[in-house]
DNA sequence: CTGAAAGCGCTAACAA
DNA sequence: TTGTTAGCGCTTTCAG
């Protein structure tokens, strides 16, 4: 394999030349410029980034890591899927252009935190993107370290890191209130998330907040899924046990995922969506050719959540004494049928942040 | 930042034996261990990934390389999605282990393919496994020049490079003549992919050798999609309008989302599927509750595929000498009920692969 | 069982 | 404008 050596044997030149010119600076004169380009391509040239970065003392790669919910059904995973994949995109997209580099490791969330494999990353990266807020904190202290931390989604809690999330709460108040003002609706069901998960509890507390406002409207049910489709479908087999002949006005599911096994449920069981009850989601993940009836929902920025915090890692890298920070990137509802909306009204409204 | 020499100074030992702990080797009297295990745990040191790499030769780091086909829609993106977060588990799941690190990135198809970009990857991993086939040649060679690499999901005809793919002809023929055998099926439609696609080339020789052994059957209308949603609703509009009172037995999908798309429409024009007309595709990225009726397809292992891929990778990279191989993984026949299968019947058949 | 020391391939300060 | 050279932090012979 050619090495910057055989480079400056080939060209004539020193070690420090072909360092020049393989990164652009002006100080060549360009016949040797000319003649080092030239043994550069003969040899099919390629720095080392090994040797480069424990040169420049920086790697220029940055580290992603992705808790992975246990799966107990496939469709668990559907979710984190398109999630994970959006803020990966994120992500790349903010440094492709810089010629950064993405380390990408996921991590089972029942995985014993002490472990050595995860702090190994910190080695090999400048900066940490953690997806999800449930990661434990003796973990993400261990990490933090070494490099900088940037959580994604995280509950805004967290002090010693930066945090970019999603501003939960306002999207979950907001698709509520629509339900409440715009349809009318009264008699809620609620079927929330995993109890630790930081994000279905934002949601939750909207919700709340949601119904302080509306005196006559209140909750006549509530039950926690997975987030899973499949717990979606059993919550929908739970209400329907509890509430067959007593529909609530509306069901207002913590994620999308459960939205559509809900849907499933109610379907099989010949109850119409929106004219029977209508259904609401989170996440935004299904376009709306994906359901029946398509599903309003709250659109949750995911990619712009991964380049969001990819600026911030970045920020931080290059600036260390930066303090923590917690950023909050707003929501939009998504306007489709199933809450009742009719058929044209397919919208999107931004969520304005309300305060907490 | 804590050094192999801060630890060694601490515990009063040299270097050498530091590493040596830290490795594991036995040959290190158990009082030193501790010493040494203490002085690191102080300083919570971390090696240094990059030093590491240099002095042992090797980075154990593979990278991967995702193809972003341009996006015209939203949803062309979704196959992808889905797509490539499965292969980046299967990647994952199998060098994690391994500790060994996963560098991705992704490259815009419509990019420059003498960027230097992309080489400059083959600079900082061991391997690199290209994530689907239509990648320029030039650009595979050069980096193939300098690491091995690994095809998924490509022509089986590359000559350098080792090759991992489903095994999309006898899938194809296999739900093909599912259609003919068990519901009758002779009058078909064909919703093709993107002419340069290589799998969607497999998956039409798939269908044509199905048809070839039922004299009888044949295609009364082809059309090309570009694998998205959008195109297979498009689709779905264009059969309409040439075969409205004239509808084919089934219509043949190069993949899912077309499918979809497809369905989407006919649902609307009222035309029951799978009475009217049987609709397959091909993929399985949708579970069974994510389309009405449910979708009959065949399930590529795309997990399995960046299994596989990083096995033969990471034995590549072990023994460069290994002779380029290709791999053809089976498929299975997933029969839900689009094709007309009875609302029991959902099952999976494994696809033994046919000689072509 | 432990230590000394020679690299790994590149960068960047300093000298020329 | 170009060259010399001292590291970067770790692994790994080779000696002891």
């Amino acid at each position: 394999m050619a090495t910057l050596y055989d480079v400056a044997k080939l060209a004539g030149v020193s070690t420090a030349t072909v360092s020049r010119v393989l990164h652009g600076q002006d100080l060549v004169r360009p016949s040797t410029r000319g003649r080092v380009q030239r043994a550069i391509d003969e040899l099919g040239y390629v720095p080392d980034g090994a040797a480069q970065s424990l040169s420049r003392r920086r790697k220029n790669v940055i580290g992603l890591i992705c808790i992975e919910r246990p799966a107990h059904h496939q469709d668990v995973e559907n979710t984190s899927l398109t999630y994970t994949d959006e803020l990966l995109r994120g992500v790349e997209a903010r440094i492709r252009d810089l010629d950064w580099s993405l380390l990408i490791r996921f991590w089972d969330g029942a995985a014993d935190p002490d472990s050595p494999r995860l702090s190994a990353m910190s080695g090999k990266v400048d900066g940490i993107l953690v997806s999800e807020g449930s990661f434990p904190a003796r973990l993400l202290e261990r990490l933090h370290r070494r490099v900088p931390v940037v959580v994604i989604a995280g509950a805004r809690a967290e002090r010693e890191v930066d945090v970019v999330t999603a501003d939960n709460r306002s999207g979950s108040a907001a698709v509520v209130t629509h339900l409440l003002h715009e349809h009318g609706a009264r008699r809620l069901i609620h079927v929330d998330g995993p109890p630790n998960a930081p994000d279905a509890a934002e949601r939750r507390a909207g919700l709340e907040q949601a119904l302080k406002a509306h005196p006559r409207a209140g909750l006549v049910g509530s039950m926690h899924g997975s987030f899973s489709a499949e717990s979606g479908l059993e919550a929908g087999e739970r209400m329907l046990t509890t509430h067959r002949h007593d529909m609530p006005d509306a069901v207002v599911c913590a994620n999308d995922l459960m939205a559509i096994g809900l849907l499933r449920t109610l379907a099989r069981a010949g109850i119409q969506v929106p004219q029977d009850v209508a259904v609401v989601g989170f996440d935004d993940i299904f376009p709306d050719h994906l359901s029946e009836p398509p599903l309003t929902t709250v659109h949750q920025p995911m990619r712009l959540l991964g380049e969001r915090a990819c600026d911030r890692l970045l920020d931080r890298i290059a600036d260390p004494g930066l303090h923590p920070d917690v950023q909050v990137l707003p929501t939009e509802l998504v306007l489709r049928r199933s809450c009742g909306c009719p058929p044209g009204t397919v919208g999107r409204r931004p969520v304005s942040p309300n305060e907490h």
